[in-house]
RNA sequence: UGGGGCGUCGUCAAGUGGUAAGACACCAGCCUUUGGAGCUGGCAUUCCCAGGUUCGAAUCCUGGCGCCCCAGCCA
């Protein structure tokens, strides 16, 4: 695998180097990926794990995995294992450092009695609504709550029993006193605790009040001693409230938000709601549906997690908004990683039935091939071969166009690591006309695939003995969506209306060489000229494999003939 | 008519006053028992626009233009 080391420099690395040379933060660099665990994980935040574990890497720090878990109705276990599996999946180790907002709900809690004492946060007993039009508008300055001014003590008494339980959900809340005039809206007195009685993943019935995130985010970035709390665009209004918390509350860290626009990629969506729309109306399978760009998805699709490591790494790391990554770019990390680890095998998805004539009935032999010409190491296997072999449909074309180097009527091909063959005749259904068998002629000189008179042949052509094949159900995926942009669509128009109708396609009967009868779940193979495929994990069984196409080879022949 | 950000090749993206990296894509050629892979070459006289400063500007200044984010008791 090969990772630039040139220029792999990004805004971030820089603000690090700078902190380390100016002896910031003790020379210490700790990172975090602070998920809520509400959902599946996708690739943009495949693209904020490697960033963060990456950048503790590169500096010698460390990277905690926190779950932002302070909105009880929304957060399950469930989603924090199958988070850490991502996380793991793709390559990184959180050691001893598992965290839990929720396990600084105690500390939060002082902290929050820490600004009430000092006379900046006050209970509010304005109704959601009520706060809503007390904000103000963009333009507008926001007006004071009437409650604003209550004296510390009242506001200590109130804030404690919130949390004895004295007061319904949305009657009260805890607002930090900052400016209600403020021009950044998110400083207009924040709300930072609610009453919310709702059971907690992790703290049960507990607690009846939650911390809001900007509340908790910086303050637990501070209880770590998070250095570079890194996060995505949208949280860069939010900036002034973590630096009013951490300026306002004693902890002893102080850590600094810096933001980086997400990934996002063509041809398909990130948005949680929708791709959740999508597993609910039934148009994928489910999470892991190979379709879709959760982590889940490409895992099960095949994509190796060294090349989204690669991936994350080329993109890079800046600020400009509306970045869309060319859904090939991914594509081309995972060929390069897949060409180089994967074994090839040789599968006939169309099978068309060769026949050789001059071959002897009874007869079969096998041939040595290489599993992979990048790969020495990899060594070669037994291909059994046969009079009667299934070559692809479309390697055969009774009349030619220009350029078409594969068989037909009278020309001679390889199959590739055996013989030379030459097309004598073919035969057709009576009724319909299709071919149905092609009677050949191979060269016995030619074993290996070289003729001894070294005459050359244009088109090399993989092939299985009927005999011996083993037969397998194979699906093939293409983007999800035909629009390359699918955050920004045509107004009127649902996201839905840009679906693939041909997103997978089901190959039944492929015809596979017994090599593969015994693979296992998640084994990856090269399908000779076809592309790279893995076996299912959820569907396949050892008597009725299915595979499923990670992504096909480049094809300058196919392309624009299509 | 508020505040915060961003505008460099079709797509990502370096560049931080010294004369436009790299990757993907694309094009051409070589090579090839995968029309794969690989190799070679090509691909921004110009950095949203207009002025200005300077010997010299994508980088500094001024003024425009365009796009994105913010009015949850979500994160």
């Amino acid at each position: 695998m090969t990772i630039e080391n040139e220029n792999n420099t990004n805004f971030i690395k820089e603000i690090i180097k700078k902190d380390l040379n100016s002896g910031a933060n003790d020379g210490r660099v700790a990172t975090r990926f602070p998920p809520e665990p509400n959902g599946f994980l996708h690739i943009g935040h495949a693209k904020s794990i490697c960033l963060n574990f990456g950048l503790a890497e590169e500096f010698k720090g460390l990277c905690n995995l926190r779950f932002d878990d302070t909105n009880p109705t929304r957060e399950e276990t469930k989603y924090v294992e199958a988070i850490k599996e991502d996380v793991r999946w793709l390559g990184f180790d959180w050691e001893d450092r598992l965290y839990f907002a929720s396990d600084y709900f105690d500390q939060l809690y002082e902290f929050a009695l820490h600004l009430v004492n000092s006379g900046k946060a006050y209970v509010d007993d304005l109704s959601a609504d009520e706060i809503r039009e007390y904000r103000g508008t963009l333009t507008e300055p926001g007006q004071d709550s009437p409650y604003r001014e209550r004296t510390v003590d009242e506001n200590l008494d109130l804030f404690e029993r919130m949390r004895a339980g004295e007061f319904a959900d949305g009657s009260h809340v805890l607002r930090a006193k900052i400016d209600m005039a403020h021009p950044n809206m998110v400083m207009r007195d924040p709300t930072i605790y609610r009453i919310r009685r709702a059971h907690h993943h992790r703290t049960g019935d507990k607690w009846c009040i939650y911390p809001m995130y900007d509340f908790t985010h910086c303050l637990s970035d501070a209880i770590e001693g998070i250095t570079h709390s890194v996060c995505t665009l949208e949280f860069e209004n939010n900036r002034a409230l973590y630096d009013w918390f951490i300026e306002n509350v004693n902890t002893k860290h102080t850590p600094h938000q810096y933001e980086f626009a997400r990934l996002e990629l063509t041809h398909t969506l990130m948005s949680k709601r929708k791709l959740l729309k999508l597993v609910e109306d039934g148009i994928v399978v489910g999470w892991d549906d190979p379709r879709l760009p959760t982590i889940a998805g490409i895992r099960r699709r095949g994509y190796p997690p060294e090349a989204m490591r690669t991936l994350a790494e080329r993109v890079g790391v800046a600020k400009k908004r509306d970045t869309m990554v060319e859904y090939g770019f991914l594509e081309h990390a995972v060929r390069e990683n897949l060409n180089l680890t994967a074994n090839r095998v040789m599968a006939v998805l169309d099978p068309l039935k060769l026949v050789i004539e001059n071959y002897p009935e009874d007869k079969s032999e096998t041939f040595e091939i290489v599993n992979n010409p990048e790969d020495e190491s990899a060594g070669s296997r037994q291909v059994p071969f046969s009079r009667e072999v299934y070559i692809e449909r479309g390697d055969f074309m009774e009349e030619p166009p220009r350029k078409f180097f594969r068989l037909s009527p009278g020309r001679e091909v390889r199959l590739r690591g055996a013989y030379l063959v030459t097309c004598e005749s073919v035969v057709k259904d009576p009724d319909t006309g299709e071919v149905v068998e092609l009677r050949c002629k191979y060269d016995p000189e030619s074993r290996g695939g070289d003729a001894p008179d070294g005459r050359k042949v244009k088109g090399t052509l993989h092939w299985v003995s009927a005999s011996h094949a083993v037969e397998a159900e194979v699906r093939l995926y293409d983007h999800l969506f035909l629009r390359e942009n699918m955050n920004d669509i045509p107004e009127g128009s649902e996201f839905t209306d840009f679906l693939n109708p041909d997103s997978l396609t089901v190959v039944k009967n492929s015809k596979l060489e017994p090599s593969v009868a015994n693979a296992s779940a998640g084994d990856r193979f090269q399908f000779l000229r076809h592309g790279y495929f893995c076996v299912d994990s959820e569907d396949s069984e050892p008597n009725k494999l299915v595979f499923n196409r990670t992504v096909s080879l480049r094809d300058s022949w196919g392309k624009g003939r299509k």
